[in-house]
RNA sequence: GGCGCUAUCGUCUAAGGGUUAGGACGGAGCCCUCUCAAGGCUCAAAUACGGGUUCGAAUCCCGUUAGCGCUACCA
């Protein structure tokens, strides 16, 4: 049975990096028929905050992937004091009385001479009888994995990602499992808890890779199984660091994302293409298929650099994400796409009840007509207002339009003829129109791109007769003749 | 500094000893056209560098360079 976790420390918003992860962790719990564990890793009290809580929450909750089991790291303090324990008591780990702070010293000393900083001198060989009667007396200590560099010259593991791996425990440091104020440190608290929870496969960034080494040692000492590793490339900013919320702020916030029209199942698509490949030139992956296609055999082992623009307002996010946005606005089945567009205007107060029902048919005619040059959500309630409701800007480039000569004499003129008009059908509008150009002896164009203009505000759109359809007769026949004045 | 990972168009990637090094985004152009998109077609654009191995290297090996990661009583 696979068990898959995602456990991302509440420090900040969740960024696309750990998104990627998460979507990964998903694919492949999903694939195996297994469980996508979430596990909140906020044992650093000082740092976490509810509100990053809430945006891992959010970020999640958005991108429609569901977690099977919730866990708070927090809350399982008394297995990672067992862990300790354990550890202590074989002998694999040793208190260290070194006052907290004091390895700045050992710094100085590493920088001089190259060697990179092994352990507090004197305190390994610390025995036992006199290290537990100085914890009793009071003295305040750290653990210390105790990494056997003599037993065992070599710690070896397979990624499944990045193949074989091998590193000589006489590169490994005792590091610290337990801090002088008895909290545990990310290393202990998580494999601790991936053994309890039994996680069978850890996917996580390759920024760990390193740190597995570690990771053995604890797994080895607890006497549990060595879960399978694979480490999955670093999502790089445009200027080549690894993302990040403090360097890189909120344009790789996911909830960015979804603030900025993104449909949650594009951007998983996008997500899901950086770092990993189907390998046969498809870009558009349904949620199914990326479930079937995902393998961790195909995950390439090159950082992948996302191009969002810090500068741009509008089209900040990555070129590719944007297109693929687009590409399921468009195509994806209208009755899908509805309740995002419901969201959209709600959220810029224009939803009418009524587009859910007595006019549903003609709210999904709507949508459908203006969508296709539509690349985000947003562009509903922006440059799709005109069709929902009566207060919507008229853009530069539609009035420069209206104020060509005779422009408005020939609208009002179109108002009149159109409120004649029984049966008011983009072919009856066309006729009007036609007929009125041939009439004053002007390009049909003229009037048609004018009309577009004074309907929509906006100077490129939808055909413009499709247009008149759309926004009805009498919402037409007002319009062109306030566009006249 | 030490240890490790990586290197194909601007970006995401395919090709894993023999290809005109393929696709996508973005860019340029053409067609279509009531505008703008969409769609169709076309073009420009890459194997970091240097050595090997081999009949033959983007592909295997070594080195250099560059980038990134780790090197905390952060996660």
């Amino acid at each position: 049975m696979v068990r898959v976790r995602f456990a991302p420390s509440p420090t900040g918003f969740l960024h696309i990096g750990g998104a990627r992860t998460y979507i990964f962790n998903w694919l492949y719990a999903r694939q195996k028929g297994g469980t996508m564990v979430l596990r909140i890793d906020d044992t650093d009290l000082e740092r976490n905050t509810e509100a990053s809580r809430q945006s891992i929450f959010d970020g999640l909750g958005w991108l429609e992937l569901s977690w099977d089991e919730l866990h708070h790291q927090s809350e399982r303090a008394a297995l990672h004091r067992q862990a300790a324990e354990v550890l202590l008591a074989k002998g694999c780990a040793y208190r260290d009385f070194t006052p907290a702070g004091a390895g700045g010293e050992a710094e100085g000393e590493r920088e001089r001479t190259g060697a990179p900083w092994l352990f507090n001198p004197g305190q390994r060989e610390t025995g036992r009888e006199e290290s537990d009667r100085r914890s009793r007396a009071g003295e305040p200590f750290a653990l210390r994995f105790r990494a056997p560099r003599e037993s065992v010259p070599e710690l070896r593991f397979e990624d499944a990602v990045y193949g074989p791996q091998a590193r000589s425990t006489g590169d490994v440091e005792d590091f610290a499992l337990v801090r002088s104020d008895g909290t545990p440190t990310y290393h202990l608290a998580s494999c601790a808890d991936d053994a309890d929870l039994r996680i069978t496969h850890i996917i996580r960034g390759q920024d760990h890779l390193a740190n597995t080494f570690k990771h053995l040692l604890i797994f080895d000492g607890l006497g549990v199984a060595r879960p399978q590793f694979a480490h999955l490339p670093l999502l790089l900013a445009p200027d080549g660091s690894k993302l990040s919320k403090r360097r890189h702020g909120q344009v790789v916030s996911v909830t960015a994302y979804r603030d900025a029209g993104f449909l949650p199942h594009a951007f998983v698509n996008f997500l899901s293409l950086l770092g990993w490949s189907p390998k046969d030139n498809r870009e558009m992956l349904s949620r199914q298929e990326l479930i079937d296609l995902f393998s961790l055999e195909n995950i390439n082992r090159n950082n992948a650099v996302v191009s969002y623009q810090e500068s741009g307002t509008e089209d900040w996010a990555d070129p590719k994400a944007l297109w693929l946005n687009a590409q399921y606005l468009r195509t994806m089945a209208i009755e899908e796409l509805l309740p995002y567009v419901e969201c959209e205007l709600r959220v810029a107060g224009m939803w009418k009840e009524s587009y859910g029902a007595a006019e549903r048919a003609w709210f999904a005619k709507t949508v459908d007509l203006i969508r296709v040059r539509f690349t985000t959500l947003k562009d509903f309630s922006r440059r799709g207002a005109a069709y929902f409701s009566d207060r919507f800007a008229i853009e530069p480039a539609a009035a420069a339009k209206l104020d060509q000569p005779g422009a408005r004499e020939l609208l009002r003129e179109l108002s009149e003829r159109l409120k004649r008009v029984e049966e008011f059908t983009e072919e009856s509008v066309e006729r009007e129109v036609r007929a009125l150009a041939g009439e004053r002896g002007v390009k049909a164009g003229v009037i048609i791109n004018a009309a577009r203009a004074a309907l929509s505000g906006q100077s490129v759109g939808p055909s413009a007769f499709a247009v008149f359809a759309a926004i009805g007769k009498e919402r037409a026949v007002q319009r062109l003749a306030g566009g006249a004045c």
